[in-house]
RNA sequence: CGGGGUGUAGCGUAGUCCGGUAUCGCGCCACAUUUGGGAUGUGGAGGUCGUCAGUUCGAAUCUGGCCACCCCGACCA
């Protein structure tokens, strides 16, 4: 167990990096670009899987899986998307290795083995999921359909970091299928308001929720929605995205239904999904100086007691309440771990699990016997309090409500603290600059102007928020004439 | 792919200029004493010094090639 985790303040990357590897949530691993998700790490993600998971079901989706190879021809078909993600494929060309005849004990690549038509691995796949979907759809009678898969994808990134950009990463696609414009973006408006549901409520993280300009938008897409929060350095994370994908791939993949009035129609598409990303953002959001932050309900362990004894009766005693207090907790639907490790003192306990994010933890003493209380302290503020042993399982179910919105309100008066209103390119810089966050400022629609202004400030349109506030105005850059503000941000 | 840097025990490091078989801390193992915010003592295990070749009686140290990783840029959920 490592002790120093770099101070926010000192430097926000090596905070987070100490974060997500002392908190024992991932590793990197002797894989290039690629992590090992530790098995606390993944019980969060578990637990986002099966929120989500309830939300897809209950919003009337099914769950499939399709292949993690995509012929190139197939990906090739939809033009806008395969170049959209063409830099960044991973590529199979063979089907074999043999000995080294040169290098005894070493391997090859079997020459001979070449495959007739390369693989790739999948990116994102609508490409395989389309060209399936040919087959499905014949009739109106067979939509919508509403199928989302979990898996993995491959993107070749240069440049990696944990959670928030690996080369391989772990998500969930909703791939949809529908009989007419107006459902498919029904439907894709429907996931966004899903995922930002769960961020907000779920994950305690406010988001923005917006449409991306032509330039950010999806390779493929028509419309791009998503949902934008804003980490505590101030920088923006993109938390989810949802796609009104239009005719594109049913086009590109001729994937026609007959009317009821027996007339061939192309089939409209949406597409949306998030990933372990959001591990990232959970951490960049709650987490301070002594480690982890997890809100209730997504951490896979709500209370941890710690006993303190000087004795080895003194120790049953404490294991009998302690494990009295588990019992009625988990009445209610609350997790408890027991820690009664021998080797560790209450001291270095306290720390790990500070460090690990546990949100509630009880200490109980020999003095707590024998006045009849516990102690109990938050790991959102890092308070304590002095409760009695018969109140205490009704306290701690209301404080792990109280700890779940006192993370959100955190988030979401910082989030509006780093929101700032701008008229001018100089105060837009100087904002960026010094204040950081979320930058309202008119902006006259062009890509030509949202990518100078990318370039000389590398901050991009996070996104034109829903219902946004109408007025006339002119460009911060070009003085062009505008009707809105749009949301700009440095992103991660 | 460009520019910079680093490779010594599980982790962090000293030693490299000036060649003589590797230092310290954390962690790990055993035992004892401890336990209300990261315990202490005693004993112990653990290293082809990134890799390959060269120079030398002798290389962590000098020379050359290669590899890996990190940071900065281009790319990005």
């Amino acid at each position: 167990m490592a002790q120093g985790i770099t101070k926010r303040e000192e430097d926000y990357s090596k905070w987070y990096n100490d974060i997500v590897v002392q908190a024992d949530l991932a590793d990197h691993s002797s894989v290039r670009g690629c992590m090992v998700i530790k098995p606390h790490g993944y019980a969060i993600w578990e637990n986002m899987q099966h929120v989500l998971d309830k939300m897809f079901k209950d919003t009337g989706h099914v769950n499939a899986y399709f292949p993690l190879f995509i012929p190139k021809s197939l990906f090739e078909a939809e033009e806008k998307n395969a170049e959209g993600f063409a830099k960044e494929c991973a590529v199979v060309t063979h089907y074999r290795l043999k000995t080294d005849p040169k290098n005894a004990g070493k391997l090859i690549v079997d020459p001979e083995a070449k495959l007739e038509e390369e693989l790739i691995v999948r990116p994102t796949s609508e490409a395989i999921i389309w060209n399936t979907y040919k087959g499905w759809i014949e009739s109106y009678r067979d939509l919508p359909i509403l199928v989302n898969q979990w898996a993995n994808v491959v993107r070749w990134e240069m440049r990696t970091r944990l959670f928030l950009r690996t080369s391989e990463f772990l998500w969930q696609e909703g791939h949809t299928a529908h009989a007419t414009k107006e459902e498919a973006i029904e439907e894709t408006e429907k996931m966004l308001e899903v995922y930002a549901d769960f961020v907000e409520n779920w994950m305690a993280v406010p988001v923005v929720k917006g449409k991306k300009t032509a330039n950010e938008r999806f390779a493929g897409a028509d419309e791009t929605y998503c949902i934008e929060a804003l980490m505590q350095d101030g920088k923006a994370l993109q938390a989810g995205t949802s796609h009104f994908l239009g005719q594109n791939f049913a086009k590109a993949f001729d994937v026609k239904y007959v009317t009821k009035e027996n007339k061939q129609e192309y089939v409209w598409a949406t597409s949306w999904g998030v990933s372990t990303r959001l591990m990232g953002a959970l951490i960049m959001s709650h987490s301070d100086d002594n480690g982890l932050i997890i809100p209730p309900k997504l951490a896979p362990t709500h209370v941890v007691i710690v006993p303190i004894h000087k004795t080895e009766e003194g120790l049953a005693k404490i294991t009998d309440l302690a494990n009295t207090i588990k019992n009625n907790l988990k009445q209610k639907n609350i997790s408890v771990k027991y820690d009664n490790r021998d080797s560790y003192r209450p001291g270095f306990k306290f720390a790990e699990h500070e460090l690990k994010g546990v949100p509630v933890r009880v200490a109980i003493g020999e003095r707590d016997l024998a006045n009849g209380t516990v102690e109990v302290a938050r790991r959102d503020n890092l308070t304590k309090e002095v409760i009695s042993i018969s109140e205490i399982e009704t306290y701690i179910e209301k404080l792990l409500v109280d700890i779940q919105s006192n993370l959100f309100e955190r988030a979401k008066a910082r989030q509006a603290n780093l929101t700032t209103h701008v008229n001018t390119f100089e105060e837009f810089k100087k904002t960026l600059d010094e204040k950081t966050g979320f930058v309202y400022a008119h902006w006259d629609g062009t890509p030509e102007t949202e990518e100078k202004i990318k370039e000389e400030t590398k901050a991009t349109i996070r996104c034109i928020p829903l219902n946004n506030l109408q007025e006339a105005g002119v460009c911060i850059y070009s003085g062009k004439p505008s009707t809105q503000k749009v949301l700009f941000a440095r992103a991660y």
